[in-house]
DNA sequence: TCTGGGGTCCTTTTCCTT
DNA sequence: TCTGAAGGAAAAGGACCC
């Protein structure tokens, strides 16, 4: 049943939400520890053989940059996780790989990431606004979406009073700078964070629409990635306001229902999204990378390692979340990158390893397995908290399901 | 020199039941 | 018993994001 929206008190303010993204997160928190390597590319990404030598009786801060990988000494499979600004003026990026971003700067520093260290930052971070601005949507590791609309001061000067005090406090206490966008809703204010890095903040209003966000190639908009750009530019449109000029009805012929809707109101500037300050998660996944690709016969006993492990980390952050899992998936990519995915749905919610590896199997038995394999994961969906384990009284027979010996793998 | 890992959400296909 | 339609749930794949 549905009622008209009662009025709220914001109608009397104007909705401000912010975007807050910090700066070359990991890299400028690596350059805190090894200052060293300021002004110097470096990369993160690879492993154990990036780690930085240490030398006796030297504080890691000092260690001479002889001690530390070059990014034409690595080996093996990987890509950039991220770059320093020095490291992206060559052309590297994330995400690209490792030996493409050896060729474009092989002098390059190279770091393993530490995602400890990270998620450590992220949480101070974090604290530092929630101390400012109690309503925060987190958006991974370093971003996070604040209403700014009830908080005092909030809407003075569109915003920018308060993304600048959080911007000194997080700088003051942390050592690390950030972008902020605040803006009517959480896409626009996602834009606007792009619009002066680093350190930026850029304040915008529904009027500025059509000045600041319709120039923008359509890519930039947050929902457009590499394959509705492509697509965007195939029908003449290279802009955001190019798929603005578009009718609706148009838009949805092309691409759809629901996504030709969105981006009409996208590319308008329109967003209703709340700020959502707590989600449950949908799923939790291990997957990894072989060094070399496996064949599912011939290295049959190593990728039942492999499957194993992932099933006991899965089990160990199914524990530490408190969740009980009631669909198992596989997840294979072949040496032709082609991605195959099985699912199986238990009777009742599965926690740990050994059911986890059973159901698994099962799912596995019902893949391809014909060619050499360079990945490997396992995927737990359906999320239930044990209490909350709905009414299967069928628990304890199913497991006879899983008393399979003919596992693939 | 091929292309990580951990997620979310959406669409399409397949399967099962009535 | 067979067949087909319809609808829902599950499975599979794909796009996107950090």
């Amino acid at each position: 049943m549905t009622s008209a929206p009662k009025p709220t008190p914001h109608n009397a303010t104007t909705r401000r939400i912010a975007h807050l993204d910090m700066d070359a997160f990991f890299a400028s928190v690596e350059l805190l520890r090894y200052p060293q390597l300021k002004g110097l590319p470096v990369v993160i990404g690879g492993g154990r053989n990036a780690q930085p030598q240490p030398l006796d009786d030297l504080p890691i801060d000092k260690l001479p940059l002889s001690q530390f990988a070059r990014l034409r000494h690595y080996t093996g499979r990987g890509v950039i996780t991220t770059a320093t600004y020095a490291a992206r003026a060559f052309g590297i990026g994330s995400a690209m790989g490792m030996m493409k971003a050896a060729a474009l700067c092989p002098d390059a520093y190279l770091l393993p990431a530490d995602f400890e260290r990270y998620r450590d930052y992220s949480r101070r971070f974090k604290a530092i606004i929630l101390g400012i601005a109690p309503i925060m949507e987190n958006r991974g590791i370093d971003e996070v979406y604040i209403d700014l609309t009830d908080v005092p001061g909030g809407q003075r000067e569109g915003g920018r009073v308060i993304a600048r005090l959080i911007q000194k406090q997080i700088f003051l206490e942390t050592g690390l700078t950030c972008s902020i966008g605040v803006a009517p809703n959480k896409l626009l204010a996602k834009m606007a964070s792009e619009l002066d890095k680093p350190n930026g903040v850029t304040v915008l209003f529904e009027a500025d629409v059509q000045q600041r966000i319709w120039p923008l190639p359509c890519k930039t908009m947050n929902g457009i990635g590499p394959k509705s750009s492509e697509k965007l530019r195939n029908l003449g449109l290279h802009t955001l306001g190019d798929i603005a000029a578009c009718e609706p009805h148009w838009l949805i012929e092309h691409f759809g229902n629901s996504y030709g809707a969105w981006l009409h109101a996208a590319s308008h500037g329109t967003d209703e999204r709340p700020v959502v300050t707590h989600s449950e998660p949908v799923s939790i996944s291990r997957e990894t990378t072989f060094e070399r690709n496996l064949h599912a016969k011939r290295d049959k006993a190593q990728l039942g390692e492999v499957f194993t492990q992932l099933c006991e980390r899965l089990a160990s952050d199914l524990r530490h979340k408190g969740y009980q899992a009631r669909t198992v998936g596989i997840k294979l990519r072949d040496d032709t990158f082609q991605t195959t995915t099985r699912d199986i749905s238990l009777p009742a919610p599965v926690a740990d390893a050994k059911a986890i590896r059973q159901a698994a199997g099962i799912a596995l038995k019902r893949a391809p397995l014909e060619r050499p394999l360079r990945l490997l994961g396992v995927k737990l969906s359906r999320l239930v908290k044990p209490g909350q384990a709905q009414d299967d009284t069928a628990s304890a027979q199913n497991l006879d399901l899983f008393t399979d010996t003919q596992q693939p793998i």
